[in-house]
DNA sequence: TAGATTGTTAATCGATTAACAATC
DNA sequence: TAGATTGTTAATCGATTAACAATC
């Protein structure tokens, strides 16, 4: 499969799809065609063979994608073969939760230990280490870490981003409502809650206008 | 100001201007130009002025708009103002971090309580309280609850989500990892980790191959 | 073969950006 | 007045959808 310019819309779908391809039972047909997968997601059929020929080297017609090498391929685009490893920086709560969910594994994604100005625990209860924040560098530099998860206080996320970028990470995922200045070549993906809120809350406005 | 239609894309935008907006010192001019917001947010000036003309009656040529009325303009667009009640199902861990955080109150969000169909607590610290399942029903019409947000693991959410619609909900916001079927008038907002998962992941194998 | 499905090429749609006129 | 800024109209860009040819 050769890799193409892939673009972030198409991107943002292709974990959709590989969490219905995995959910499906063993049983039944092997195949799965693009039709069948875009009715399950309440999606258009075109796009979702447009989504899929980015990844996959080709279904049959008549029959469809082989359910297993599709998953495959979309995992393997997406990365999730090799794992990557990150670190969290603010053991709250969020931070907590995060540390603990076994979720991330399917992703690919290993939170290695988790840092904080003040650590009211050693360890969490699935053994994933809290450090105090002064040993985030040597940490980052010996195991090279090259994501970060930012689930700091709004008014330090910026100073934590920063110490994440003079340790020499790359990626930030920034649990924080606040933008985050960084260079160029960093990426900071927000996980912007209330970006999520604003469109529930205005579906919620209209419904309201309806009934009057 | 009249209510003009608007896209989905500003909308997701109009919270990232409020809050830095109100992150701004009191010191200063009491007004804001749409040029200084978005170099501070990084974003392109056209898109700010064409976002906050959507929603606010007008800023001043040479001076811009006064950062009082701007603020209060978007927060009432986005409802804000008058707060949204909500129930929460699933009392884990991310669960109970979302339910103690004090911030969803700056977005005009109130989590009312929990349920979960195994309580392990009766109360959590901030005294929001955590309910059995069974009591949902008879919670959400007296309070006449009309958002609620999955918190459980993936193989019950669809359940969770149709006990919620049969409650009168109108609006999901779905942290499980997984595509909810929901009738038309219903909207689900799905918080998706492993679409930000893609995109950072994507970053760091183009930053990889840039390296060979 | 006929028909379901794939994959591609063209058309449409929506959102962003650029150009420019209006204004204080 | 001159210039910074607003707001609008036109052009560009990108993504989605529709139409259609290819295939098993």
């Amino acid at each position: 499969m050769e890799r193409k310019e892939i673009s972030k819309a198409v991107l943002k779908r292709l974990p959709g799809y590989v969490a219905y391809l995995r959910s499906m039972p063993e049983t039944g047909s092997p195949y799965i065609s693009a039709t069948a997968l875009a009715s399950a997601l309440g999606m258009g059929e075109v796009q979702v063979r447009k989504d899929l020929a980015m990844v996959s080297d080709g279904g049959r017609p008549k029959i469809g994608y082989l359910r297993e090498s599709l998953i495959e391929d979309i995992e393997q685009f997406l990365g999730y073969d090799n794992t990557t490893d990150a670190v969290l920086i603010g053991a709250g709560k969020l931070g907590q939760a995060l540390l603990g969910y076994s979720g991330f594994a399917a992703y690919g994604l290993n939170i290695l230990a988790a840092f904080d100005a003040n650590p009211s625990v050693e360890n969490t209860e699935d053994g994933k280490p809290i450090y105090h924040i002064s040993r985030l560098e040597s940490f980052c530099r010996a195991n090279k870490v090259r994501m970060g998860i930012i689930t700091v206080p709004t008014q330090h996320a910026q100073s934590v981003c920063d110490q994440l970028i003079a340790c020499g990470i790359k990626a930030v995922w920034n649990f924080a409502p606040t933008h985050l200045e960084v260079p160029a070549n960093i990426l900071v993906q927000n996980e912007n809650m209330a970006t999520s809120l604003a469109v529930l809350s205005m579906h919620l406005q209209a419904h309201m206008k309806e009934k009057k």
